[in-house]
DNA sequence: CGGTCTCTTGACGGAGTTCAAAGCTAGTGG
DNA sequence: CCACTAGCTTTGAACTCCGTCAAGAGACCG
């Protein structure tokens, strides 16, 4: 499916845009393949820009004190990612951003993002929506971190999401939950038994 | 200072509204005085409404798989506070929401806070705003809960905000924190040695 | 096939929990 | 306004989950 295809569904269930304005719309984005293990934001520096997944998956992830890779997010096909507070102010960013697949994503500028809400107010409604679910996401994901051991993250994930820890190594799956390989090991090999 | 004042001057900073708009935009929520400790919604009951604090404090909390009360945020003078996702598609509950303190708030209901949006569409731009704050807040609060030991959730929290440690008690501290009231004792001790 | 990632195994240690009991404090009713 | 009590906070001992370190076994890519 063609980028503006896939992004004119997502918009669409949340905001009405004519033809012809959406073709506006879609002129403040433009489209990148990254390959994988590709970064597309380093800790540290700026974050220029907002990305949208149309194919593949990104992740977002920051070194810890013990100097290891933290993943606090993933973001598959249509869902957005950056860090928000360096992006919204243009300031250094607290994580990185990097291609988990070979994917293909929009990409829009803070200010192109502004100039483009100035333009199409009913493009406010959509990003309300896509703010609104994010924040959703994230309020479920503190009470989950709260309500379970480390050893049921991992069993909750295989159940809810098999084909999703299918996809990712699982090196990359520890990262997410905050815990070690060696005991995802331990974890699975009492699966096993 | 009135209600209708402390809320005014927060949408001001997001929108532009005339007097007689914001009249109009604020017959849509209700004042409504709560006691301490009383309970605003209650877990597995439906999430009817968006509260927005104009003084004192409100909480989320929801009981973990020990039977204990953890609380996942606080909500402090001109933050919204709702479970997103119970409120947005009119489900049970996750979390339930009580005043730490005697509070003043601002009530709306779903229904009311979509036709609000029909009619006003700049207050898309100003929940836009809200959403996108407090999701950018939850992401660092979780790259937060990854980064620290409990005992550093502690410390840093005194640092940061010592008039909130003041003001709220321990146990809650303790359960905000994501610990157990006697582990926050013994760090305590630590301190004063 | 050779080397570099990735995953597994096991021994040990420490941060944080649990349980039980005692000391403190603040709000309530008389 | 004082006294009583329920609810908070502190202590200490035993225990457990999970991290660390080190080393070996697979597996995948050029």
């Amino acid at each position: 499916m063609e980028p503006s295809e896939i992004f004119k569904k997502h918009i669409s269930k949340f905001t009405t845009l004519s033809d012809a304005d959406f073709e506006e719309v879609f002129g403040f984005f433009t489209v990148h393949e990254v390959a994988k293990k590709e970064t597309l934001v380093e800790e540290g520096q700026l974050c220029r820009y907002h990305y949208f997944v149309l194919e593949g998956m990104l992740r977002q992830f920051f070194i810890n004190e013990k100097g290891t890779e933290q993943t606090t997010d993933f973001a598959l096909e249509t869902w957005w990612l950056t860090d928000n507070i360096a992006y919204e102010h243009q300031l250094a960013s607290s994580f990185s951003i990097q291609a988990v697949e070979r994917s293909r994503i929009l990409r829009i500028s803070r200010e192109n993002q502004e100039q483009l809400l100035q333009q199409f107010p009913q493009m406010e409604r959509y990003f309300r929506f896509v703010y609104q679910r994010a924040y959703a996401a994230a309020q479920m994901r503190v009470k989950y971190l709260f309500s379970r051991s480390k050893e049921d993250f991992y069993r909750d994930l295989v159940r809810k999401y098999p084909e999703f820890v299918q996809r990712v190594p699982q090196y990359l799956i520890a990262s997410f939950l905050g815990f070690t390989p060696e005991y995802l090991s331990e974890i699975r090999r009492k699966d096993l038994s």
